[in-house]
DNA sequence: GAGCACTGC
């Protein structure tokens, strides 16, 4: 069989190019054999000399399927003259002359011995997977190869010919084409534009009209658990027993993988995410149906937040996907949306760098002695606010002097292979005394979750067992202590819906941070820290990401600087008011709105906070109040400003700020009294806006009358929409706000209203209903279709309300915000608001 | 009233 792989018509070809110049780029699809030949082209061909040839693969399986694949063609022991290295697995020795690694392997070798002695080759797989790890490798390659190593030779191998922005950094280089070997696949798209229906149902349709026409089986594209679920719902429906329907995601039990991922007898539905775009391959699929859709993983450092809403896929990435019909035979890839649509997408995916918190590889980049970022030999530069960001949080954590250059402290938190935040963790650990604890935290966050989305009676039962804590990971430890006294065995950790897979790889992770910290010289004994003291180093790591409860009956925090977000409602971290969360992720919701969540939350104390970062208390608690003028002032923003506003205010109402927020001489919103001022304000800019965009309901505006019954009335203690409606106090804002009602979709959600057209809109918040600031805002983003805006307290998101379509919504960073259209917006309330001070 | 793609040191 690999007699016939297209990639041996170029061996001479290689070779001599590699004579010619020591840079290759080879443009080969999957399964052309490019992965298990070019090494053995080269070591044969005599290209290597006395060196060792480093193939770079992006997943861990690959790396050792491969070297074990080619061992077996060269007929020797896998470890030998064919070897492989990924995380806690190194098969390989003094002879091995072709080694496979992870990405990451290959950068941590880099820092350990910059100039890679005994290394001739590095082979780039699947560069065009440009993830974070492979982009600053061949940067630093580069550099090398340029400076103290021009023997060194740099073949890029990518399977699309997205090498227009690839060459400049590569020239000069040679360029080698190959073909690949699948078989042809007939790619239909849509005729017109999708009716306004869930993408669940037009995928089944496509799906169940075609299943008689195709022989093989057929894989479905959804973005996630959800879509997935709802999909196989309806092809249940349409085409009930006729063949098996089987999900396939990355958070399934290994044992239900395989069942999708195997043969089997008849003929099945595979309803997948992106696992299968990449990492997994289904063999016998003659049709994919591809929603056109992914959930996508983005770091927003204007937040300082990780984003996961679902996005269009680029061009290559549905080329991937509908090659997954031709692997045995000939194909036909129906794509659920137009031709027009197609040709608008990107052509490939945002490369990780331009999308990733940058922190880990700044960190690695000042330690390699690199003192200007924005001059690096990027691939691709990443944006230089997420830059900022990254430098910024490594100087909060101590790992960056002032100067930029990296501390002693930070060089001890490389030694350490995790994000800074835990790195730092490790060190406060040291003086905490409590190591082991923290190694076992770090190892949890660095496999896929441990606890799998169960059933309520199997999640009731872990409560009861590793429930009691007041942090999410004090659960996680217990559960993996449980999964390790069980030797890590299947049935007994299925039972309570634990990925037994994920333990044993935690425990390993575990012992391998163990092990660092021992040769760095901490101490790692077991001690029992009480739980406060394991906190206490979960902040060191997370200060930026304090966040307090809003009130007792709710899960909706302020989090430091200004951001808000939403406890998970499972988390261990509840019955505190005040706790650090280690994750932050903002999700695009069932009903389309973004949510920001708190997870892996950890309850803490104010003094911790008190006694931890003196000077943040020092500062926010002296300065912004300033009693010679009774009012507040602007002060730079600070660690804990926000919450310790609203700590301070619930230990003495009603207190000066109190006073000054009534009397109207600070800006609504800028302080948080128990949430009255946001209440009062959006609902008048829900009437108000209600108003104007649907004249025929006949809601007058709101005038400053209005506006101060209500806010007296929510001041006395209403703090929804069903207590103003009912109070009869005040019988002029109950007949303005009740026609208003009645167009609202849903009571609990009363920002959604239907318009007289008959179409849905909603509100969050709207300081835009003027027309032709709407306007200004809609040519700035460039956008068709009817437009209402909603601003929430950090994101600005466009309902676009284009016809026949359902709401489509972007969401920007107010960075962008702020300094383009803010002004304008700003301008049109200080009119509004004349009284008001702005801060 | 519950919410979350895929990798990897």
């Amino acid at each position: 069989m690999s007699a016939s792989l297209p990639i041996y018509d170029l061996d001479e070809e290689i070779l001599a190019a590699l004579n010619r110049c020591p840079r290759l780029l080879l443009q080969a699809p999957t399964g052309s054999g490019k992965s298990t030949q070019v090494p053995q082209i080269l070591l044969d061909g005599g290209a290597l000399g006395n060196g060792r040839c480093i193939v770079l693969q992006p997943r861990r399986l690959a790396a050792r399927m491969l070297a074990k694949r080619v061992a077996e063609e060269r007929a020797c022991a896998l470890g030998g003259e064919v070897g492989y290295q990924i995380r806690l697995d190194n098969v390989s020795s003094r002879e091995t002359r072709i080694l496979y690694v992870t990405e990451g392997i290959l950068l941590r070798q880099m820092l350990a011995d910059p100039s890679l002695q005994g290394v001739s080759t590095i082979v780039f797989d699947e560069f065009h997977e440009r993830h974070l790890h492979g982009d600053i490798s061949l940067s630093r390659a580069l550099d090398l190869q340029a400076s103290r190593r021009p023997d060194l030779r740099l073949v890029v191998m990518s399977a699309t010919l997205e090498t227009g922005s690839l060459m400049p950094h590569l020239a000069p280089a040679e360029v080698l084409r190959s073909e690949g070997r699948a078989f042809p696949v007939e790619i239909v798209h849509l005729p017109y534009e999708p009716r306004d229906e869930p993408v669940w149902e037009s995928a089944a349709d496509a799906a169940a009209s075609h299943f008689e026409k195709t022989p093989g089986d057929i894989l479905v594209f959804m973005p996630g658990a959800y879509e997935i679920q709802r999909t196989i719902r309806e092809l249940q429906n349409r085409l009930g027993s006729r063949c098996r329907i089987l999900p396939l995601h990355g958070e399934l039990p290994a044992i239900e993988q395989d069942k999708a991922v195997g043969r089997s007898h008849g003929r099945k539905i595979i309803v997948s995410t992106n696992v299968a775009e990449t990492s997994l391959t289904i063999d016998g699929v003659t049709l994919v149906v591809d929603s056109g859709l992914a959930r996508i993983a983005r770091h927003d450092p204007a937040r300082g937040i990780n984003t996961l809403f679902i996005e269009k896929i680029s061009a290559a990435s549905a080329d991937q996907r509908a090659g997954r019909a031709g692997r045995t035979a000939p194909g036909m890839c129906i794509r659920l949306w137009t031709a027009r649509d197609h040709s608008r997408r990107a052509l490939s995916e945002t490369p990780e760098i331009k999308r990733l918190d940058l922190a880990e590889t700044v960190l690695s980049l000042k330690a390699a002695g690199i003192r200007d970022l924005e001059s690096f030999r990027w691939i691709e530069p990443p944006e230089p606010v997420a830059l900022a960001r990254a430098e910024s949080l490594l100087h909060d954590l101590g790992a960056l002097a002032v100067d930029g250059v990296i501390t002693p402290v930070g060089l001890r938190m490389l030694q350490f292979p995790v994000h800074p935040r835990y790195a730092r963790m490790f060190l406060e650990a040291e003086a905490c005394d409590c190591v082991r604890e923290a190694a076992l935290i770090a190892a949890l966050t660095q496999t896929r979750s441990l606890l799998l989305r169960s059933d309520r009676k199997t999640e009731d039962e872990r409560q009861e067992i590793f429930g009691g804590g007041t942090s999410d990971f004090s659960v996680l430890m217990r559960a993996l202590e449980w999964a390790r006294e069980r030797d890590f065995r299947m049935a007994d950790c299925r039972a309570l819906g634990i990925h037994a897979e994920s333990a044993r790889q935690a425990s390993r992770l575990q012992e391998q941070f163990l092990q660092i910290a021992r040769d760095l010289g901490l101490p790692t004994g077991a001690t029992s820290p009480p739980e406060d003291r394991l906190a206490r180093c979960i902040l060191a790591g997370f200060a930026d990401q304090v966040a307090l409860r809003k009130a007792a009956g709710t899960l909706l925090c302020d989090i430091v600087h200004g951001r808000r977000g939403l406890l998970t409602r499972q988390s261990a971290a509840q019955d505190a008011s005040l706790l650090v969360a280690a994750e932050i992720t903002e999700i695009e919701g069932r009903d389309g709105d973004p949510k920001v969540l708190l997870g892996l939350a950890t309850g803490i104390e104010e003094a911790w906070l008190r006694e931890m970062f003196p000077d943040d208390f020092q500062e926010s608690a002296e300065y912004l109040f300033d009693k010679s003028q009774n009012r507040v002032v602007q002060r730079r923003s600070r660690r804990f400003r926000d919450l310790v506003l609203e700590i301070r205010d619930r230990d003495a109402a009603p207190g000066p700020l109190a006073s000054a927020c009534l009397a109207g001489q600070v800006r609504i919103g800028a302080l948080r009294l128990n949430g009255w001022d946001d209440a009062v304000e959006q609902w008048i800019h829900r009437v108000n806006f209600l108003g104007r965009i649907c004249p025929d309901l006949g809601l007058p505006p709101l005038g400053e009358e209005e506006r101060e019954h209500i806010r007296l009335l929510v001041c006395e203690g209403a703090t929804c929409y069903r207590d103003i409606k009912d109070a009869s106090v005040l019988p002029h804002a109950r007949s303005l706000l009740e026609p208003a009602q009645q167009h609202m979709v849903d009571r609990h959600a009363p920002e959604r209203f239907e318009l007289p057209s008959g179409r849905r809109a909603k509100i969050v918040y709207s300081e835009s209903a003027d027309p032709h600031l709407s306007a200004r805002i809609q040519d700035f983003f460039g956008l068709d279709g009817e437009l209402r805006i909603a601003q929430a307290r950090h994101a600005l998101t466009l309902h676009i309300l284009a016809p026949s379509q359902r709401p489509v919504q972007v969401t920007r960073s107010l960075a962008t915000f702020w300094t383009e259209t803010y002004p304008s917006i700003k301008n049109q309330l200080q009119r509004q608001y004349p009284r008001h001070e702005w801060i």
